[in-house]
DNA sequence: TGCCGTGATGTTGTGCACAACATAAGAAAT
DNA sequence: ATTTCTTATGTTGTGCACAACATCACGGCA
């Protein structure tokens, strides 16, 4: 008889697969912004909400703050950690190399199911143009980045790409938050990533995972780009009402 | 009255003091292979040796498990992670090109202090030369990465390179442990590892860190090109005589 | 009024006892 | 002799109580 298999059980999981069901699911909320850079965890709270005691938690929360996610202090709390420009322009610096990487290193071969799987976040894309939730752009986001990640086999580069995504992406979506011109500049956004999942996805199609990884670092660094001014801008304003 | 400052005191430190010491410890000895690849590490000793309970060591044991160096089994044991020659290869396809970032990205301005660094580690090298030490060897070339990484002041670079290099180094020098001519490859290998510290002084003298990034990534693929070579001939003698 | 010290409060860090788990040795049955 | 079940042993994982620490509010004092 065969034992009923359930992947995402919460129960009857062993230790390891209770600790990577609370840290992918800690990560997810830190980068779709539900825990706010600067915002404060607290253990117990996340102890008593996964059902377990702090101990388990704890360990979590090291490898997150390993990752520079959080930042544990003693006797003060663990905050999620904000990045400010500098050192945001760093890690988009690396990231658009990692990016091209992606498609340079050891290529995956592209089977017509991969191919499919482009298209069908492609039709998502056009689906979910006309209302434009945040939420929803983040979560198709990192769903087209997990993709995009897979057409390289090379898995340290896969480890390393995705921790810059969750570093980066949770910061632009923070500011652009805070941008006067919110709405419509999240429209614009998506459009032009609508355009560069479709781009990407017709590389795909051609089974040029090069071409991909260009493209990809293209749109990465011209998103940062945009956002950078768009907050310099608005600083400038906000400088000028000062002086007025 | 000043307070005595001793910097590397295992007395009188916070927390995050003894965390980050710990840490450092151990790293140093699994890339030294003081612990060797596939041994087992016990908590309660390290607990014992470091003066303090399990708690805080299974601290440092989650991040070392999060940077790939251990990995902690239930009712097993934490063992220190090997890696076969597929994956060991991606590491290292992902490596040469982070070494070439390195001289790209946000270059340090490099003034004469940082100039004699080089130097004095390039007549280390002149003078070490003579009697090759396994360890010696490992300690300077490790005192050497870092010097190099701190051409860039790109910090999510210089994190992931350093990630990177205790993940291969040691396997590298395990590998080359375990070859017939031992001693005269090792002796090889650190006369071309001075000519290479001379080669980036150099590049480094005429202030073109581009240069040394170049430099070095191709004596780290050359690198790995002779060692794979040498453990494939080796394991092809192996077979050979088996079948005889 | 301003300043410093002192205690109250809340948080993370530590130590310890025990549970959960894997493994190997040994006994019992075939 | 082989297999299988049980048991003993050793290890990591968990829960809990308490220590260490930082912060803030409050009150004494100049």
């Amino acid at each position: 008889m065969l034992d009923r298999i359930e992947p995402t059980t919460p129960a009857d999981e062993g230790a390891r697969g209770r600790f990577d069901r609370i840290y992918q699911t800690l990560r997810m909320r830190i980068c779709l912004l539900d825990y706010a850079p600067g915002s404060r965890l607290r253990e117990e709270d996340l102890a008593e909400e996964f059902g377990v005691s702090r101990t388990p938690i704890r360990r979590v929360l090291v490898k997150l703050e390993a990752e520079g996610l959080l930042r544990s202090m003693h006797g003060v709390g663990t905050i999620v950690t904000d990045i400010e420009a500098d050192e945001l322009a760093q890690v988009y610096e690396l990231r658009v190399e990692l990016a091209e990487l992606v498609g340079k290193l050891s290529p995956a071969v592209v089977d017509e199911p991969m191919v499919e799987r482009f298209r069908q976040i492609r039709e998502s894309c056009d689906q979910m143009v006309r209302k434009a939730d945040p939420r929803e752009f983040a979560r198709i986001n990192m769903e087209f980045f997990h993709l995009f990640n897979s057409l390289t086999t090379n898995q340290p580069l896969r480890e390393l790409s995705e921790r810059l995504y969750y570093q980066t992406t949770r910061i632009w979506l923070k500011t652009a938050s805070r941008l006067k011109d919110y709405e419509e500049l999240l429209v614009d956004e998506f459009i032009i990533f609508q355009r560069e999942v479709a781009d990407i996805t017709e590389a795909v199609e051609q089974r040029d995972p090069a071409a991909a990884g260009h493209i990809r670092r293209a749109h990465i660094a011209m998103s940062f780009g945009r956002i950078r001014r768009a907050a310099e801008a608005s600083i400038e304003m906000t400088a000028s009402k000062v002086w007025q």
